[in-house]
DNA sequence: TTGTAGGCGTTATCAG
DNA sequence: CTGATAACGCCTACAA
């Protein structure tokens, strides 16, 4: 009887199989010719033990771990599950597994997580930063690994990106107010995080060029989570002038925002116009609907897995840049 | 000049620091004595090459990846991102990262990922099965793997099981309609997902039990999405004779029925009351807002992670069991 | 068509 | 306190 106690290897199966390990390897990846006796024969032996490649030893032979790390804020955050499907969908099919890190948007944590990934040998790196800089990530990550990151940064630096035109969709956002009347307004968004000071800077350039008003006191801080919004709007409803419309850096802080007003009593969005940026599936179904941008998140993931595998086919590719559009979802809120 | 285009490695530190090996790994891992200087100069010359230690080189020796899998239908389904936030947080501090895998519920897809996972020697799995049984499971993994399953399953076989206390929920539900005059449910679920057979099973006797009515014909298929739910209220809806009300195997689901009846201009609560399943984000912020049971998907993600740990630290232990409790949610579309 | 030998980077065993 | 050696399981020249 054949003790079933250590997994099966190369070795057991050549052995069982009267064969070398050379030849069980080469039926396995067809790289050299086999009898196809032989090769019948070892499949059997494989089936019979149960064999299964160990990927770690495979991968230390052949520097390539089959998987790729998805870096993001928080994937309790809904605009980030769809990326990551998108990804995993888009990786699977080449073989590809997806190591998911979540940073809060520390810079120090996406730093910690990014070295652990590399530590792990991941194949490439997919990332949304909200501290890092696309060189800084480069320098982590080594002159060699592939990086795609979801940034608005103008240069991007020696990686592949992917972005959105979020300065359009803030735009049509703030041209929106005015068509409906609402010229004082504020921003809330995370000075910390990336993603938010560029749509924060698209808002500013907005309102400049339409001849609108927003002061400083205007643009409060928040996390982009809905506590935040909702602590944030309360401050900026407390004001003795508050503005009499809102863009969010993201949905979930609208909708803090929005429930702030509720408690208030502020009506949305007869006294206060909130606009949320991403449009998230709570966007539609809640009430007073959102009115927010379309950020394709689906489109963007697969975006991202695509860029992936194009540049781990071809490393010498000069760096690439997707561009997907946003647009204005005009609902209840604004 | 000393080439920097290799990865260091031990033996590079090593040759540098001129010790051996041996001596640099004991540096590192504390497992036996190094004098102080010795280590000093080590520790400069792995500052100096920035060494990393290679993880796969340590997996592939010590059969240990410090990762986990965590398999579920589909991370876009909101009550998933929560389990898969508290996984990771459980699981990030002991050093482990999670390997997602999404299933669609599919069993033959759930098959092959966990498979996949195992030859990519995950140090254990974390699953929500929908069609594979525990015992499966156990098959697939072999006999020492850490399994922790979310499951309803009786016996749940050779595996460490989390699960919440569905049928109670489920019967706070069933009992609430019966309080406010709605006698004849129907149920909207996926025959196929273990987990919409043990809601069906507890809503069936809870019907019986209360002397309510439910026939055959009210029991709709449907996936576990919006979509889904939207199409079978449609149909559900066109019955000559349609339930008064519905118990829905989640909470999208229970999301598209909402929507339909809209659409069939049918009032929900008044003709048509709507329970739901998680509590989702979603479920307080929409109009109706969603009377749903509350599955704490936080604690489930956090208890897996626990019991997983407790498992790989002691693999003698016998098959733990960890209940968590659901409650009913009263809002407005019940 | 098949086999032998060496090495990927680390750690455990055995010596000194 | 430190080193040499072997081994984890696989892949790939090089040989036959």
């Amino acid at each position: 009887m054949a003790r079933e106690l250590a997994q099966p290897s190369m070795a057991s199966v050549a052995a069982a199989a009267g064969v070398s390990p050379t030849t069980v390897s080469h039926a396995l990846s067809g790289k050299r010719a086999v009898s196809a006796e032989t090769r019948e024969r070892i499949l059997q032996t494989i089936e019979q033990q149960k064999y299964r490649p160990n990927m770690v030893a495979r991968s230390l032979r052949s520097r390539k771990t089959q998987s790729i790390a998805l870096i993001v804020a928080d994937i309790t955050n809904p605009y980030y599950p769809a990326i990551a499907r998108a990804v995993h969908d888009g990786l699977v099919e080449a073989g590809y597994v997806s190591l998911i890190g979540n940073t809060d948007g520390i810079g120090e944590v996406e730093q910690t997580v990014l070295e652990e990934m590399v530590a792990r040998g991941v194949d490439g790196v997919i990332m949304r930063p909200m501290a890092l800089t696309g060189q800084q990530v480069r320098d982590i990550v080594g002159p060699v690994m592939p990086a795609v990151l979801i940034t608005d940064e103008d240069e991007g630096g020696p990686v592949d990106r992917v972005n959105t035109d979020d300065a359009h969709g803030i735009h049509e956002a703030v041209a929106h107010l005015r068509d409906i009347g609402v010229d004082e307004l504020g921003f809330i968004g995370d000075p910390l995080a990336a993603t938010s000071m560029s749509r924060h800077a698209a808002f500013v350039e907005s309102v400049e060029s339409l001849g609108l008003h927003a002061v400083d006191e205007w643009f409060i801080d928040s996390e982009f989570t809905r506590d935040g919004g909702y602590a944030a709007a309360k401050k900026l409803l407390s004001l003795e002038r508050p503005p009499r419309g809102i863009v969010c850096a993201n949905d979930l802080i609208a909708i803090g925002v929005i429930q702030a007003a509720r408690d208030l009593r502020v009506a949305v969005p007869q006294r206060l116009a909130v606009v949320g940026f991403d449009d998230i599936d709570t966007a539609a179904l809640m009430s007073p609907a959102l009115t927010t941008v379309l950020n394709p998140a689906a489109a963007v993931g697969a975006a991202c897995a695509d860029l992936m595998l194009r540049r781990i086919d071809d490393p010498a590719l000069p760096y690439q840049h997707v561009s997907l559009p946003t647009r204005l979802v005009i609902r209840e809120s604004a």
